[in-house]
DNA sequence: CTTCGTTGCTACGGAATGTGTAGCAATGGT
DNA sequence: ACCATTGCTACACATTCCGTAGCAACGAAG
């Protein structure tokens, strides 16, 4: 790795903070601010095996653009779900609980999909 | 209500199909990008209690321009998880199960928020 | 029929956000 | 000294989003 830590611009929701789209500050309003963020889903899903070098984490998100990726991250490093350690990216403690909640949709847009062409 | 149904210009991320970052047709690639939109998750959560006319749904969603709220709506509809009755817009049978694979979100976003400001 | 209020929805110009390529500084190995 | 890899940034272009204004279709009332 390069670089020693840097304090960000913070720029990601938090709860208890007005966020883009709702000024009462309700968790749930921060963190679907957080997650409606383009690629921020994806980067969560792709990290939920194993941790990954933000090379390898843009691989796996079928190459996103560096930019958004640091961006992204940044805010998720932010607000504690994702960290960066020898390892390279991966989630945080925190970060394992809100993709255990999350790991419902594979299962619902596996059975979406079948509504779509009926033979699987 | 006006106009009737008009058929739309089909830019929603479907499974089975490629979408934006993933060739794949995943059905949780198409998912996650139909979700990674801005407003999406709002929008459905929003509509999570009960139906709302166009306009409505537009001040629960805190005055969401109208051109993306019917884009995320026409996205919606087209895939099967939102429709618009006599009640006006209102999540389908579908759309509801998608909605419980989302609730566990707000518990977690409560936990989230304990962990900013300790006293709640 | 006319007026009024509400409906879903669109036009349009400007602002914000995302994309794609190239490449830099730091680190570790040989 | 080299070289490969790391996280990350610069910059110009494209897409998306926002905010305001307003239209056409319907229902109810006069």
């Amino acid at each position: 790795m390069c670089y020693v830590f840097r304090s960000m611009a913070s720029k990601a929701p938090k709860p208890r903070q007005p966020v883009r789209g709702s000024r009462t500050g309700r968790p749930i309003m921060a963190l679907l601010d957080l997650l409606g963020r383009r690629w921020t889903l994806r980067v969560l899903w792709e990290l939920r095996d194993a941790p990954a070098t933000f090379r390898e984490l843009r691989e796996r998100c079928d190459d996103v653009s560096p930019t958004v990726l640091n961006q992204r991250l940044g805010e998720l490093r932010e607000v504690g779900i994702v960290e960066l350690s020898g390892e390279g990216y991966g989630l945080t403690a925190r970060g394992t609980t809100l993709l255990e909640a999350l790991l419902p949709l594979d299962a619902w847009a596996r059975a979406w999909a079948r509504s779509f062409a009926p033979a699987d």
